[in-house]
DNA sequence: ATCTATTGATAACA
DNA sequence: TTGTTATCAATAGAT
């Protein structure tokens, strides 16, 4: 809204993004309070952030009678959870991102091989944002000092091979200067190079 | 806010009340909804008209499990057991575990090279173009280039140095047949093979 | 966190 | 309610 109009889109700068989040939600929750005030209404508001984090307000000072009255009128069904049943829903999530944790694990192990996560702790897990780029630019630096060991060694190959081709030809001199000394018509005349372009890539 | 700045008290005449309830309400949930989508974020806001009617919002389409999740995270709040208090903090950390998660599992996706695309929103969707890019453009890539056309280049001329090494060796192997035919005595015996090991890198 | 140039929201009016 | 417009409020970007 200010120095430039803004695109309602995900931020994707995470400094930006926190930023904003924040003085956005201090806003809203602002707005929330003068509309209960002006208008004499009630009001909750609940923010989730993407971390999990809460933040709420009920004008009433009490989100539950307000939530209860929402359930009310929308769904009527749904009194008060039981603690089993809640107990019984978070296990139920906690069961399936293990299974997804290990799901993950597994990608991890595959993709990096030699990590063990399995010791993560919570900040750990934080910053796994961050460490996919590492990941992915420890890869390429393993392909590419995987390259660079190729490349060395057919640089090592290609040097003996010249050496060889080096020696070869040294051998037919020979051979020539012996046989023409001692015999200059029986030897057709081989070429003083080879048919090859030696320095064809150089 | 307009047209001369506004105390924020009840509204006393009914119209005007009307009316500002109708133009903030209205701007408290575009504002909900910018925040969600500026900055990732899960945003139910609930609105009790004095005379009982409802509106709301809810940024996942679901305000049930919104609720569910805020009823979760603060039930120990009301009171008692250590039981509500660990239900709580485990909730809590389930809650700040899904956005990694997600994202590692997106990540983890994408560094497989699948097409999954379809479990993504538009914002990740573009998120992930945008890394996608990044990375596909990369300096990295362009180097990566260059060293497969090095090591290209080089296994080419390696075979050609192979090439020549036989043909010179074939002809040191001719000239040997013809020296030992035509004098078995001058000529110093010649290894059958140069000195190098021509297969030594393979 | 603090500062402002701008955009966005909206009070009054129709 | 909806639309217009003069103003005020919120805030994006920079510090």
């Amino acid at each position: 809204m200010a120095r430039g109009k803004v695109q309602i889109r995900r931020i994707e700068n995470p400094v930006h993004r926190q930023v904003t989040f924040c003085k956005r939600r201090m806003g809203l929750l602002k707005k929330a309070k003068e509309l209960s005030v002006l208008c004499d209404a009630e009001i909750g508001v609940i923010v989730l952030s993407p971390r999990g984090k809460i933040y709420d307000l009920a004008t009433n000072g009490n989100m539950q009678g307000l939530i209860d009255r929402y359930r009310r009128t929308y769904s009527g069904m749904q009194g008060e959870t039981s603690e089993q049943n809640k107990t019984q829903a978070i296990r139920q999530e906690i069961s399936a991102f293990t299974y997804e944790i290990d799901l993950l694990q597994k990608g991890l192990r595959y993709m990096h091989g030699e990590n063990d996560i399995n010791r993560m702790d919570l900040d750990e897990l934080q910053t796994l944002e961050s460490n996919l780029e590492m990941w992915v630019h420890s890869i390429r630096s393993h392909k590419m000092q995987i390259m660079y060991g190729e490349i060395k060694m057919l640089r090592n190959k290609e040097g003996i091979l010249q050496a060889a081709n080096g020696i070869l030809q040294e051998r037919i001199n020979e051979q020539n200067a012996i046989m023409n000394f001692s015999s200059s018509a029986m030897i057709p005349q081989a070429p003083s190079q080879p048919a090859m372009e030696s320095n064809y890539y150089f």
